[in-house]
DNA sequence: CCTTTTTAGGTAACCGCTTAACTCAAACAA
DNA sequence: TTGTTTGAGTTAAGCGGTTACCTAAAAAGG
């Protein structure tokens, strides 16, 4: 059976399309006999309006975009759920767009959004090219960036405070008696050499600089997080704690060691970053730094939402929340007292 | 700056918009010089054709609804992400509806995908119950349900053995030599359930029944799974061996063990299924039977294709594929001899 | 009782694209 | 030479809404 239209409601109801178009969105004047009328002729045949064709007049397409490197790594995974709740409550829908850190497949992605006539695109990645981004706002399609690193005057932005949750991180080791770290990350996203930025800006003060060699950069493929990881327990004496920017390298990271005899955290500990669904289920369960995943998906549908419907522009608000410390099992107390 | 139209186009090359609208397509007659002088003029003008018009046009949005329980949950995210991967290639968008296993969401989700007229729906979830089914149906948008059971004269499927890979677990089991095994699984879930017959079936042909208080149900909550887990290890023996009708479960049984005391495997055996990242990054590397996902993907997309542009109606077509059996460390030889 | 204002609803253009049907000229056949 | 094809484009209706502007009748004002 097909859908039915606002044409064979008016015609039903003996009124005209505008007199429904009117009463569907609550405008103009229309009595409250007639109103009722036509309400019950809606129900009978179970009208829906096209947002099809309401965007086509120039309306709002009640459609996001959101682009991530892969929705199935768990935190991606997680905003991507948390920003879909929040985009449900407004009857939004949300098209995900996994990018494998690929810049064709970015771009590929970004037209097929402004294609679309997205209302708005949130951005979790951090390759996209400036000429990308140049080419949104050329079309006036405004974009959010999600946990990522923001120019204010391209776009607004909802960020943790990578910088302090680093600082979080080595201070909560220094104080746990760990002088001798090491650093997993993968350096090539800007976030998480924040992470370790503030982390060893913390201990160059209160210690000692972490030396360069202890940093080790790789990609979140798991062989080479692996890798990474073994390179970070050759040293004798190993380092007593272990950084990792993700819960997926923090993993890793405790793999590597069990693998090599060495006990969590008896004799190694870890701490991650995230707080991912990882932490919790891996053994023993992971002390981490939380980014506030929910609070940021709100804030997000909400900025973007006011950017969408005020039309708003350059400078755009940047909200930076504070990571907060989740004290789990993989770090133990190296104070020799 | 305004996206530009087949209206801006057609002025600027002193064509009519049906001229172009023809080299867009690349249907009816148009000289080599005209087709290319257009295809200059669009160039110039950086024009893409309105999906949004296209659609009201009566052709496909080009879009597809992905209804799964919670794109968190790697299981799901790691399907999204295979559907997604496949709908690219052909230039189609996916919309992912998170229902939480609630029904009201569920059927929210359905009205908004049918509002936004998607080209097809596929469904990761159990719960649907027949009315929105049928509704879908009424308003002739193709659904296929992916890795759920599905009724030939309403939806096409693509799924996994359920039974086969419950069979092929027990049978691994009892190969290495485990008589007196427990099961934690969602018996609410149609397709858990079946997993569980398969591998019962097998234990009592080959072996005995499994008892059925060592069969333990549970849903997906964190704790109520490690609840299930503890049950089973109350025993005086434990079992040796436990089946989880998912990875998590199966990594939830094992945290569960370890803070019991209880080494895995060298005490308990624990094979799970799914073949979810998680099964890589547990320790010890969880033995799983694996859905053939990728593949899975491909079919489902290839499918509810045909469907939406044959127009084909029941019965539709069922696709099962088989699982497998992935040998990791979590399963140790229980034979005494 | 007549004029002005308000209320209730209708008319028609427009959003950007597709497509059937049509036109007109050139090429071809008889 | 004339009728018939064929090629290359054009015209205009339709998809399902929104909305500025209009109209007619009822209510209010004097």
């Amino acid at each position: 059976m097909k859908k039915s239209t606002i044409y064979d409601v008016a015609k039903k109801a003996n009124v005209s399309i505008a007199t429904v178009s009117k009463v569907v969105n609550n405008k103009g004047q229309i009595s409250e006999k007639t109103r009722n009328h036509i309400k019950e002729v809606m129900e009978e045949m179970d009208y829906e309006p096209s947002i099809i064709a309401k965007a086509l007049s120039g309306k709002k397409t009640k459609t996001l975009g959101v682009i991530v490197p892969n929705i199935a790594n768990p935190f991606f995974g997680e905003i991507t759920r948390a920003l879909e709740n929040k985009a449900r409550e407004i009857e939004y829908a949300i098209i995900i767009c996994s990018t494998y850190n690929q810049s064709e497949r970015e771009e590929e992605y970004i037209n097929l959004l402004l294609k679309k006539q997205v209302d708005g695109i949130i951005i979790a990645t951090e390759q996209l090219d400036s000429d990308v981004l140049k080419k949104i706002n050329k079309r006036n399609t405004p974009v959010l960036k999600f946990s990522v690193y923001a120019d204010p005057n391209e776009t607004a932005s909802v960020t943790t405070n990578n910088y302090e949750g680093g600082y979080i991180a080595a201070r909560y080791l220094l104080e746990k008696g760990h002088h001798h770290v090491g650093i997993i990350g993968d350096l090539s996203r800007d976030s998480e050499q924040k992470r370790i930025q503030g982390f060893c800006n913390y201990f160059e003060v209160h210690q000692s600089a972490v030396q360069q060699s202890k940093i080790i950069s790789c990609n979140s493929e798991l062989a080479e997080a692996k890798m990474a990881a073994e390179q970070l327990l050759v040293f004798e004496p190993h380092p007593t704690a272990l950084f990792a920017t993700t819960d997926f390298f923090a993993i890793v990271a405790i793999n590597a060691a069990l693998e090599k005899g060495l006990k969590v955290p008896e004799d190694l500990s870890v701490i991650g970053f995230d707080n991912t669904i990882y932490a919790q289920l891996c053994q023993p369960q992971l002390t981490t730094i939380e980014q506030p995943v929910e609070e940021m998906a709100q804030l997000a549908i909400y900025q973007l939402l006011k950017i969408i419907e005020e039309e708003k522009c350059a400078p755009f608000e940047q909200i930076v929340l504070a990571p907060k410390l989740i004290e789990r099992q993989s770090v133990k107390s190296y104070n020799q007292d």
